[in-house]
RNA sequence: GCCUUUGUAGCAGAAUCGGUAUAUGCAUCUGUUUCAAAAACAGAAGUUUGAAGGUUCAAGUCCUUCCAGAGGCACCA
């Protein structure tokens, strides 16, 4: 497509003109871009302070998996990061803007296989490609100092020391449990990993469930923490609250025990959260895997019941759940005591029933629960009304009744509203040793094994005697053996094959025992990444409780939605469970968190406009289009054309604007200083001083100055405003810089035409000192407010500018400016006359007018009184410094 | 089914408290410049705010219902 070779080296051979234009005239990004960044990493300039007299501002990142390649979709949210830290550095803050790798996991393993090459070497290969050729090219300002990867033996030694800490807590445990099984990654996989019944790496890939016996985190010990905290992150979007919510579950209700008639000794327990509606149980149900169903099966069922429970065990889960309309099950010959009425009902097995919730049984009650009205529906079981929508009882029904009404039916709880029988007969019920009061969570533990090599070991030894054994804390790092490894994909973890790794005396007595061979979960590693980084380089500790409480928690996290549920809910149980092993302070790690919204395009695979990615074919690589037009348009468009939490779809031609927008930048701000109309400031503006057009422009800069601090103000981050008030900076500078110039023309007779036609900025000599002044003041905060958005190309303007004096000096050490707020008001408004709330005529006044002036204004217009002659006005409504709205 | 969220010129998006509907960019058109084009500079045009009701002197903004898109949860008892 030759059309998009246009940009900063497209040149036509014949034109003449470009060769005698001056250097400085031309936008060259690649000029500039490159030489900054080594500037800036040579002094330093990004570099946090453990200790310092500033305010602390920790500014986080997602850290990115190692994959190999960053795109523009990517870039987005290092780019937004970026500009927030760069803004809290000008604002005065001491900022830490850390940076790392995510470096353990499963595509290292499979890249191994597929190009028979280490993770480890796949692995730092890409870390240093994403480093220096990508992050560093994009202008970031990452203190470099702290960079942190996972798969280094320095932090997952210290993972695996957390590791010890919470098995010595008891929130590590190992239990025997049904755990999804990914066949294609050949491990289990924790419930957050699992979407639709599919593995959230290959939706195409369903888990299978099998009993395996895991290592857990007991993150369900925080269920009501982490949910109740959810209301003090007033800095979190309202969908990722609601999001963890949803996961997180709480049901309160209550567990009602049914002792079974021909075995008193056993009782089968449910969970309800309606246990207002126990009268009208008509039977129970077990789950199929419930180990009840095998004691309390009759001889005479026992066939029926067998098969039925072969027959779901063979379906997914999915399978299970596409039955909406029809609920299959089998009675299994025994009988339950409902405890409040000494009614009989029949125990039955049905797959609608879920194991791994509540108790594995429930009520069945088919008057009030939609469920349970299909299936007795279906199987010719008694329908009892217990609650009426107004108390009269009788009511033909033929769908369930699930609100909440009157109590009928019921015995001593007749005429009780259903919300207040609930309570009381729980209260019944415990009084009557046949049941509690319950709350139920959906979270589940959280299951961290993986039979994968290419993570962070497990630091425990199995011994005949002694059992399982964590190491001591002076054997760790347990390094994960890189030499000698062969990656196959074959026969389950290399790790088990190796035997100078499996070998190892039992901690506790010596013995020879073997070393566990399960990893763990990758998102160990990414629960406390954001710990580390206060404190990278700590070989005595995982972190020093000092460096934590100073930093944390974090004051700005950016990252993608994806990760609403899995790693922020991890880290915030992370830093919890740290909390209470006295290893920090803070309660929740994320004080304000921005999701950003995916960068598309339009793909040419699907014909759709789609999440930009490799597999879809729609991605813009990075570096092209840092060398065509520079890391500052390609940050200006991804703040620019969309807000920060929205999609965003990628369009070369809006990029382009960008670029054009900083040529236009770049041309003003060079000619005025090639005409000599700027001067290095350092006195305020004059404004009594100024013309009528000085005084516009005077003003524009104090409203952009305000306007743009507004915008990016912490929490609020509308970078596409932000910048579109810069533009109206530069166009009303083009404005004013034209009117200069047409004068000085003007004076000088002929002067313009020849060669001149092109001449945007007056000369210096033909200009009052005020206007050089307000000229100089323009470009100063303009390149200021656009410092922390295009960081390049306002540094270098900066030094042109001769701004830089001494080494250390930058744009990005400066100070954001301030600004008058009598400057940003106008003193002429336009005043509305409305006639019955409709716009009549506009007229100038003056600021501040009072409401009776203002009111006379208006019935003294023209236009007005030709509306309102011969009516009888009703009412006059004057909104100050706005319109005057007439009610006739 | 439940919950969250979005709907404004051709496109992406602005619009504190309800108070002049659209800043800014892309695309389009015109002029200057040019042998011509591109670039640059200057200028123009365009919707009645997804739909219907309601509250109000006044609604893009508040309320109700509906329609459409995006996302989450879901045989959760």
């Amino acid at each position: 497509m030759p059309s998009c070779q246009r940009g900063p080296n497209w040149r036509q051979p014949s034109s003449h003109k470009e060769v005698t234009r001056s250097m400085a005239s031309q936008y060259n990004p690649q000029d500039i871009e490159e030489k900054w960044q080594a500037h800036w990493e040579k002094i330093g300039i990004y570099r946090a302070h453990d200790d310092s007299d500033k305010p602390k501002f920790y500014s986080l990142v997602m850290f990115p998996y190692p994959s190999g390649d960053l795109h523009m979709g990517h870039m987005r949210v290092y780019t937004i990061s970026d500009v927030i830290s760069r803004r809290m550095r000008m604002l005065g803050h001491n900022v830490l803007n850390p940076m790392g790798w995510d470096a353990f996991g499963l595509p290292a393993e499979n890249a191994a296989i597929k190009h028979s090459l280490h993770p480890q070497k796949w692995t730092k290969e890409n870390i240093r490609f994403m480093r220096d050729g990508q992050l560093k090219k994009l202008g970031t300002s990452y203190d470099w100092e702290r960079e942190v990867t996972t798969c280094d033996a320095n932090y997952y030694g210290w993972t695996q020391w957390l590791f010890l800490k919470f098995f010595e807590k008891g929130l590590a445990v190992r239990k025997e449990a049904p755990v999804n099984w990914c066949p294609e990654c050949c491990t289990v996989l924790a419930n957050e990993q699992v979407e639709d019944g599919a593995c959230w790496r290959h939706p195409e890939t369903r888990v299978e469930q099998k009993k395996m016996s895991q290592w857990f985190l007991k993150i369900t010990n925080y269920s009501e923490e982490l949910l109740a905290d959810l209301d003090t992150l007033k800095g979190w979007p309202e969908s990722v609250r609601t999001m963890q919510q949803n996961w997180i579950g709480k049901s309160v209700g209550a567990e009602l025990r049914f002792t079974v008639e021909s075995k008193p000794n056993v009782q089968i327990s449910v969970f309800t959260t309606r246990p207002d509606t126990a009268f009208g149980v008509s039977y129970v149900v077990l789950a199929p895997e419930n180990p009840l169903v095998e004691e309390l099966t009759t001889p005479e069922q026992r066939d029926a019941v067998r098969a039925y429970v072969e027959k779901t065990r063979l379906k997914s889960e999915l399978e299970r759940m596409a039955t909406e309309k029809t609920k299959s099950g089998v009675p299994i010959g025994c009988q339950v005591i409902n405890p409040f009425n000494g009614e009989v009902v029949p125990i039955w097995v049905a797959d609608y029933v879920l194991m791994n919730y509540g108790t594995g049984a429930v009520m069945g009650v088919p008057a009030h629960d939609e469920r349970d009205f299909i299936f007795a529906t279906q199987h010719k079981l008694p329908i009892t009304e217990v609650i009426s929508p107004n108390g009269e009882p009788g009511a033909e029904l033929k769908e369930a009744f699930t609100e909440h009404g009157v109590m009928v039916n019921s015995g001593e709880f007749n005429g009780l509203k259903s919300d207040i029988a609930k309570d009381k007969m729980t209260d019944w019920a415990a009084d009557h040793a046949c049941g509690a009061k319950r709350v139920q969570w959906r979270l589940r533990d959280w299951l961290i094994s993986r039979q994968r090599y290419w993570g962070c070991p497990i630091p425990l030894v199995h011994c005949d005697d002694c059992g399982i054994v964590p190491v001591g804390e002076d054997e760790i790092p347990i390094v994960l053996p890189v030499e000698g490894i062969e990656i196959t994909g074959q026969g389950g973890s290399p790790l088990t094959k190796m035997e100078s790794f499996l070998n190892a005396p039992c901690p506790k007595c010596g013995k020879p025992g073997r070393r566990e061979t399960d990893t763990m979960d990758t998102f160990i590693d990414s629960s406390w990444y954001f710990l580390r980084y206060c404190d990278p380089k700590n070989k005595k500790e995982a972190f020093s409780k000092k460096n934590v409480d100073y930093w944390m928690p974090v004051d700005q996290y950016v990252g993608g939605v994806e990760h609403a549920i899995l790693h922020l809910l991890y880290s915030r149980f992370f830093t919890k469970a740290c909390r209470d092993i006295g290893l920090l302070s803070c309660d929740e790690p994320f004080t304000n968190l921005l999701s950003q919204g995916m960068v598309t395009k339009l793909s040419s695979i699907s014909g759709r406009i789609e999440k930009m990615s490799k597999s879809r074919g729609n991605v813009v690589g990075t570096n092209d289009f840092f060398k065509r037009y520079g890391a500052d348009s390609a940050r200006l468009f991804t703040l620019f054309a969309a807000p920060p939490e929205q999609e965003l779809e990628w369009s070369e031609e809006g990029a382009i604007g960008q670029y054009r927008f900083l040529g236009r930048v770049w041309r003003i701000i060079t000619e005025l200083i090639d005409n000599q109309a700027v001067v290095d400031l350092n006195e305020p503006v004059d404004h009594d001083k100024l013309d009528a057009a000085g005084k516009n422009f005077h003003k524009l800069i104090h409203k952009t100055i305000k306007a743009v601090s507004h915008d990016l103000e912490r929490g609020r981050f509308i970078f596409n405003t932000a910048i579109a008030r810069c533009m109206e900076l530069v166009n009303g500078l083009y404005k004013y810089a034209q009117e200069l110039t047409a004068r000085s023309n003007n004076g000088n007779g002929k002067a313009a035409k020849s060669q001149e036609s092109t001449t945007l900025a007056p000369q210096g000599d033909a200009l009052s000192k005020e206007e050089v002044q307000l000229l100089s003041f323009a470009v100063k905060s303009l390149l200021l407010v656009l410092a922390p958005m295009a960081p390049h190309i306002t540094e270098e303007l900066w030094k042109l500018s001769g701004y830089i004096k001494k080494e250390g000096d930058s744009i990005h050490n400066s100070t954001w400016p301030g600004f008058i707020e009598a400057l940003t008001v106008d003193d002429e408004i336009e005043l509305v006359l409305q006639v019955n709330g409709k716009i009549v005529n506009k007229v100038p006044a003056a600021r501040g007018l009072q409401k009776d002036v203002a009111e006379k204004l208006a019935m003294d217009d023209d236009k007005v009184k030709a509306k309102i002659e011969g009516q009888s006005i009703r009412k006059v409504i004057v909104v100050p410094d706005k319109l005057v709205n007439i009610v006739i």
